[in-house]
DNA sequence: ACCTGAACACCGTTCAAGT
DNA sequence: ACCTGAACACCGTTCAAGT
C-alpha cells in the first residue's frame, strides 16, 4: 500500500506545487469564470502562502499562459486524433470543426482562459507557438483539398474561424445558440466545413 | 459664445456623471484592455469619489453591461446601414459579415467589452435583448432567400458565427491573422458568407 | 438627489527572513 | 531551492454624513 501523500514537512510543500497550482486555477475559472480566479485564493486551495507561486510563475498572468498553452495542447491532440481516425480529407475537416465545437462544450474552463483570459501574445510567444503547432497539424489535411499552399491556408482559416464563432456562440449562448446544443451545433460546425470545402473546390475549377 | 463647462459646484458633478464614467471605462478598456478596467481609475478621471458611481451602477458589471448594450446598438445600426445599401440579398448578406469584421477592427475596445468581459447574460437581460434585436435585424433578410423561418434562421447563424471567428481571430491575432489585416479579413468574411448562401440555396433545391 | 469620507475585505506583488 | 510573514498600493463595495 502507497503512503498517503497528504503529510509535507512544514515550511516545505509536496514538490509539485507549480501543477496544483495550476489545478487550483483552472477549478476556480470553472466556478466562477476566467475573472474570478485570483492567485491570492488558488494560493489557499494549494495551501500555500500567498507568495509562494512566484517561485513557479511570473506574475498572475504567466499562469494563466501556462493554463492557455494546455489548452493547445489538448485542441491539437483532439484534433490529431479527429484526422487519424479517417481518411477522405474533406472528412477529417468536418471532423476537425465538430472536434472544436466538442472541445469548448467539454472542457469550458479551459477553452476560456485559452481564448478569454486577454492575454497578449506578444508578451507569451508559448502562446503564439503552441497556436502554429496546431495549425501545423491541419495544414497538410487542407493541402490535400486545395492546390497551393495559400489556397491551404484559406480554407482552414475559413473552417476554422467558422468553428470557433460557433464555439463562442455556444460558450456564451449567443445568437440563440443554447449551451445544452452541443451536438447540433457540432453538426453545424461539420456542415459548415463541407459547404467552404465545396466553395474552395468549384473556385479552383 | 458658450460658457466653458469645467467648473461644477464642488460636491455636485456636472450632471452626466453616467456618460463620463462610461467614456473614462471605455477609455481604460482601449488603453489597457478589458481586464485593465476599474472601477476606481473610471472615478479618478471623471473627478469623483470612488463611491459615487454607485449612484448610476449596481456594481462595476453593471457599467460593463451598459457599454456591452451600446455595442450591440452600434452592430445593429452598422448592419442596417450595410443593408439598407443594397438590394440583393445575398449582397446584403455579404455586406453585413464584412460590416462585423470591420466593427471589430474600428471599435475595438467596445468589441471587447461586448464579447470579452464575461457578462453573464443572465444576470443581464438587457443584453439578451440588445442580441435579439440584432437577429431581428437580419433574419428578413435571410428570409428572402431560404424557404422558411428554419432555415433563415440557420443560415443568419452560420453567416454570423463564421463572420464573428474572422472578427475574433483579428481582434487577437489568433491563426496567423495579423492585427492590421482588415480589409483582406473583411473581404474573407464576405466571401465566405456567399459560400453559405450558394450552400444553402444547393440544399434547399 | 447626488456626492464625499472613511472604512472593510480582498487582491497582486515584493522582499527579507527562515529551513 | 522553496516557502513564510509582513508589508504596500490598489480594488470593489458599503454606509453614514453632507448639500
Amino acid at each position: 500500500m502507497t503512503p498517503p501523500v497528504k503529510r509535507r514537512p512544514s515550511g516545505h510543500h509536496h514538490g509539485d506545487l507549480r501543477n496544483a497550482l495550476e489545478r487550483a486555477a483552472l477549478e476556480l475559472v470553472a466556478e466562477k469564470g476566467p475573472h474570478g480566479f485570483s492567485l491570492n485564493e488558488a494560493s489557499r486551495r494549494a495551501g500555500v502562502s500567498v507568495a509562494a507561486p512566484y517561485k513557479h510563475f511570473a506574475d498572475r498572468e504567466a499562469l494563466l499562459a501556462a493554463l492557455a498553452v494546455t489548452g493547445y495542447r489538448e485542441q491539437r491532440e483532439r484534433f490529431a486524433g479527429a484526422v487519424s481516425a479517417l481518411d477522405d480529407p474533406a472528412d477529417q475537416l468536418a471532423a476537425f470543426a465538430a472536434a472544436y465545437v466538442r472541445f469548448a462544450a467539454e472542457r469550458p474552463a479551459l477553452f476560456d482562459v485559452t481564448f478569454y483570459a486577454g492575454l497578449d501574445k506578444a508578451r507569451h510567444p508559448e502562446l503564439a507557438e503552441a497556436g502554429d503547432a496546431l495549425l501545423a497539424t491541419l495544414l497538410p489535411v487542407a493541402a490535400r483539398i486545395t492546390s497551393g499552399e495559400s489556397a491551404a491556408f484559406d480554407l482552414l482559416l475559413r473552417i476554422s474561424s467558422a468553428a470557433h464563432g460557433l464555439a463562442v456562440f455556444l460558450r456564451q449562448g449567443l445568437f440563440g445558440v443554447a449551451a445544452d446544443a452541443l451536438e447540433e451545433t457540432a453538426h453545424r460546425a461539420a456542415h459548415t466545413a463541407r459547404a467552404l470545402i465545396a466553395d474552395a473546390k468549384s473556385s479552383a475549377a
